[in-house]
DNA sequence: TGTCCTCTAAACACGC
DNA sequence: CGCGTGTTTAGAGGAC
């Protein structure tokens, strides 16, 4: 209840601050950074340099002026951290991120990710058009450095030829002009991301790319903005003091220094006050501008402005314009906030690289041949393509096809296309527990999972399955389908970022749902415990009574089937497709008997083989879908461990399960204690007859 | 509203 | 004693 939703926002807050703070130690070094820089101003500073320069000083402005925010807010009392989790899910991912201005941790990821609405799917096309947005922003970039350079060039030139100073001015103020058009594109863009994220669902849709990136993009491609540099340039001649003024200048280091935005501010505000929107000094502004007089303006909707951080009331379009020129002019803020939002943009960029990279290794690894066209990333839709692992054709075949049968099932048909995680998965991060199915214990496919593997291993997002289904799966997965408990700790930790984290938590969980789900059996060797599922108990998802105590018999033989054999195979339960309990029983009993693991069908020992032939078929069909490899009755575990005497965990005796194939195995199992159980049966008769 | 399921926390036991 | 493991219970919330 309230606990998990406690964890969450102690982590949404202990990210906050690792945010926080990393973002002081990367103010510092930027500071010291530019302060070195800055002591040796120069003209021989070359143009990667100064992009470079300008680069950390923008970052530095950024980083400088959120925490100012952040200040301000905590000592306003408007807006902590802490309260900030507590918002509506629009505003958070960009508040985290405006206070992580340089590198997103893991958590600020996650809450990204998390408080999106956003799916998977949706991610992928926000970061797809991101994409194609950066590499145009790259080249605008590129463009800019190079013009740069000419001016430069043109600078030291007219240096020497002394220029007048009113010319000087023109310049300055030709060259911030072009330079506020580039801020301006990166608003826009950022404006683009963030129209994206928030309206998430209602707005992004894969296969319709109407979005307000295609006029942006094409109204600022390098070409027009080379011809607009023209138009800006042709008319200045002259320049002196260019080292001087260079900071000053250039957008990205407006703000060199604390002490620094007021000056600069004078240099760059007269234009955004006088010309918020910058229309007038491009042509090409006007069809930028044109974008804004839309009303379905990205930065507008349900009468508030949507700029990150802002959410100001605006009763009409003409005000909400009005509030974006005087509130969102182009200065120091507006412009971290771009650079912010640029450097989130990045970074995920970057993570989903990566993880396309790995999943594209893991898929060659698995010899998986992927259908997954590689120019339009669609990792998380993989149910056409992936076969993934053997597991998931044989582990649990019969979860396939698999068919949610609540509409709060994360897991989405597969007809209806290729989401898994729903908004609700997604965006719930507290109390709302997330069912693989409610009413039925339908078993995860590894499909399931693999559809989204990437995605959890590295969002830390809490996967919508139950830990039931988590367990089952970790173990299905396992070689022997088999684990011990500190294996399923490492597949969880393995395959979701989000059991990275809050470790006590989860693994008591997971210990609970081993004791308390029938499904989960405890076998026992002399080296330890490992767990097995029964996947049809798993299909019934019965728990464990509670107040019924599971009674401890330890070493008690059970009839002539072990009457030779010492170890402790207390209660097979009654299943029509648990070979895997049933395997480490034989395995046991094979163990005692010093037989040589073999598969079940060509086990040396007569008796036990034949016994083990004649319970599959007993099990017939039900082992059908196992019997693909027959590894699975081979050692699960090493020779020396497999050799040893096996415990399987002791389960009150459901008179149901005495009527399975094995009840005869169950039955001369009987002890005293079985008896004892009985006293504490409740359970309809006959319910498991199928 | 009641029931069931799930999750979380906690207490306790046991063995190493 | 600490730790890992396993069991059990209580309580809360969500779904039906």
């Amino acid at each position: 209840m309230m606990q998990e939703s406690g964890t969450e926002t102690k982590s949404n807050g202990s990210a906050i601050q690792n945010g926080a703070s990393g973002g002081n130690h990367l103010l510092e070094c930027s500071l010291r950074e530019v302060r070195s820089n800055g002591e040796t101003p120069s003209v021989e500073i070359g143009a990667a340099d100064l992009a470079h320069l300008q680069q950390q000083q923008a970052l530095q402005v950024a980083r400088q002026l959120l925490l100012q925010q952040q200040q301000q807010q905590q000592v306003s009392g408007l807006k902590s951290p802490k309260r900030n989790d507590k918002q509506p899910a629009l505003q958070v991912p960009v508040s985290v991120a405006m206070m992580t201005p340089q590198v997103i941790t893991p958590q600020q990821m996650q809450q990204i990710l998390q408080q999106q609405v956003l799916t998977p799917q949706q991610l992928q096309v926000l970061l797809q058009q991101q994409q194609a947005l950066m590499l145009q922003q790259q080249q605008l970039q590129e463009f800019y450095k190079k013009q740069q350079e000419q001016l430069q060039l043109q600078l030291l030139q007219q240096q020497h030829a002394g220029k007048q100073p009113k010319e000087q001015q023109q310049v300055a103020t030709q060259q911030l002009a072009f330079q506020q058009q580039l801020l301006q594109m990166q608003q826009l863009q950022q404006q683009h991301l963030l129209s994206l994220q928030r309206q998430g669902l209602l707005t992004i849709q894969p296969g319709q790319p109407t979005l307000p990136l295609q006029p942006l993009a094409q109204g600022m491609i390098p070409t027009e903005l080379q011809q607009l540099w023209k138009e800006v340039t042709s008319s200045h001649t002259a320049e002196e003091a260019a080292s001087n003024n260079h900071s000053s200048l250039d957008l990205s280091t407006t703000c060199v220094s604390s002490s620094a935005p007021s000056k600069t501010s004078l240099i760059i505000n007269p234009h955004a006050s006088t010309n918020g929107q910058l229309s007038v000094h491009t042509p090409k502004r006007e069809s930028l501008s044109h974008e804004e007089h839309s009303h379905s303006h990205p930065l507008y909707g349900h009468g508030v402005c949507k700029w990150p951080g802002c959410e100001a009331v605006c009763e009409d379009f003409q005000s909400f314009l009005k509030h974006l020129n005087s509130e969102h002019a182009l200065d120091d803020r507006s412009t971290a906030q771009c650079r912010v939002q640029m450097q989130v943009v990045q970074q995920l960029e970057l993570q989903l690289a990566k993880d396309k990279e790995r999943l594209q290794a893991m898929m060659t690894h698995l010899h998986v041949k992927s259908t997954e066209p590689k120019a339009t990333p669609q990792p998380l839709n993989l149910v056409s393509s992936v076969t993934l692992s053997k597991t998931a054709s044989e582990a649990s075949p019969q979860s396939l096809p698999h068919t949610p049968t609540t509409p709060t099932a994360p897991i989405t048909p597969v007809t209806q296309g290729p989401s898994v995680i729903t908004t609700t998965s997604m965006h719930n991060v507290g109390p709302i527990r997330r069912r693989y199915s409610d009413k039925y214990n339908v078993p995860i496919s590894s499909a399931d999972i693999a559809q989204n593997q990437e995605f959890y291993k590295n969002a830390e997002v809490r996967p919508p399955f139950t830990y039931a289904s988590l367990i089952r799966q970790a173990i299905l997965e396992s070689p022997e389908k088999q684990l011990t408990l500190n294996e399923i700790y490492n597949w969880f930790t393995r395959m979701f970022a989000y059991f990275r984290r809050n470790a006590a938590t989860w693994k008591g969980a997971i210990r609970t749902n081993l004791s308390l789900h029938k499904c989960f059996i405890r076998v026992e060797d002399e080296f330890g415990s490992f767990w097995t599922v029964d996947d049809e108990e798993f299909k019934r998802g019965r728990h464990i009574q509670r107040g019924r105590p599971r009674k401890y018999c330890p070493d008690e033989n059970f009839g002539e089937l072990v009457a030779h054999n010492p170890s402790l195979i207390k209660n097979i339960q009654t299943s029509h497709t648990y070979c895997t309990p049933l395997n480490a029983a034989l395995q046991a009993s094979m163990a005692e008997n010093s037989i040589p693991l073999y598969t079940t069908a060509s086990m040396g020992n007569p008796t036990l083989g034949n016994l083990a032939n004649a319970m599959r078929e007993e099990l017939n069909g039900a082992m059908e879908h196992t019997n693909s490899n027959g590894s699975d009755s081979s050692p699960g575990r090493s020779p020396m461990q497999a050799m040893h005497p096996v415990h399987v965990k002791e389960e009150p005796l459901d008179p149901d399960e005495n009527e399975g194939p094995l009840s005869l195995v169950t039955t001369a199992n009987h002890s005293p204690d079985f008896d004892h159980d009985r006293d504490y049966e409740d359970e309809p008769v006959n319910e498991d007859i199928e």
